[in-house]
DNA sequence: GAGTCGTGGAC
DNA sequence: TGTCCAAGACT
């Protein structure tokens, strides 16, 4: 079946978008473009009922990026608590000290500006642009990507990496005019996460069922590489999240006896404390101790 | 371009 | 129960 028209798409997208859009902090009245660009580092790879109450936290605290960056980083990667992959936590923190710096304190509305800076990469630059300036960008994230993968080209899952037919597609089904284009994006987004999901999608509530190339081809398997999953008993990811768990629920720093304790395999251990130490999660003080930097 | 980097909920 | 996966970035 030929790929279904943009403008049917973008009918019955934004349609369902308007009555079944959550409502969340970073899409609010009171959203700033620095509680968007906070939501958009935490959610990462991270769901938004584990972001939330993180968010709220972090924009009671610093609701502006000159207020995180007068802050030590560790307090930021103590405040990030177990949201997961804490350099985000670092790297919204040198953000916040680069926008300070180099724009006045303010977000920048620019995708050039944006992509700049610290932990900012394609998606997010491109997910603030649209979201908290209301601009016309492509904004593929995961969720996007199986959208299009779907009702558009057809498979159950995107590729890997994102191709340049990916990217065309996207870029073809861009609405013109800003404000639509920037609906599109988070009404596209959200279309993913909510009914066209990964493992068990509601195609009974799904607004563009009828326009599906996937589901008129039958719904075919997955038919690329196998997705690997992320290894993690044993793996150095988990021995550096115990390891930063006892630093942030540490009031001062930690000794020895609660390090091995947390750790028993002592050339990983050690290997994983340097790898942190390198990447600024954590600093040594006195007495073979450990702590957040301050 | 493939590996690495946390965490926990859902099934 | 173990597997999958969640608004990616960086090297």
């Amino acid at each position: 079946m030929d790929a279904p028209s943009p403008g049917a798409l973008h009918e019955a997208v934004l349609a369902w978008y308007d009555d079944h859009a959550r409502e969340l902090p970073w899409r609010g009245v009171d959203a700033t473009p620095w509680s968007v660009m906070v939501s958009e580092l935490m959610l990462q790879q991270t769901p938004v009922a584990r972001v939330l109450p993180v968010h709220a936290v972090w924009l009671e605290r610093w609701p502006t990026p000159a207020d995180l960056a007068a802050e030590s980083t560790g307090e930021a990667v103590r405040m990030w608590g177990r949201l997961g992959y804490p350099r985000r936590a670092l790297r919204l923190h040198a953000a916040a000290v680069a926008i300070v710096e180099r724009h006045r304190g303010e977000v920048p509305a620019s995708y050039d500006d944006l992509l700049a800076l610290p932990g900012v990469g394609d998606y997010t630059a491109s997910a603030i642009a649209s979201f908290a300036f209301g601009q016309r960008h492509v904004v593929l994230d995961t969720n996007v990507r199986r959208v299009l993968a779907r009702a558009v080209s057809g498979v159950e899952f995107p590729a890997t990496a994102v191709t340049r037919a990916e990217r065309d597609t996207a870029t073809a089904l861009l609405p013109d005019d800003d404000a639509t284009a920037a609906t599109w994006a988070v009404a596209t987004m959200e279309l993913g996460a909510l009914v066209c999901t990964a493992r068990q999608p509601s195609c009974d509530a799904c607004p563009v069922a009828e326009l599906c190339a996937w589901r008129s081809a039958g719904f075919p398997a997955h038919d690329g590489p196998p997705r690997r999953g992320q290894a993690w008993a044993g793996t150095d990811r988990q021995c550096r999240g115990r390891l930063m768990a006892l630093a942030r629920e540490a009031e001062g720093s930690v000794g020895p006896t609660s390090i091995e304790a947390a750790w028993a395999v002592e050339d990983q251990r050690e290997r994983c404390l340097a790898s942190l130490i390198a990447d600024g999660l954590l600093v040594r003080v006195d007495g073979g101790r450990y702590a957040l930097p301050s």
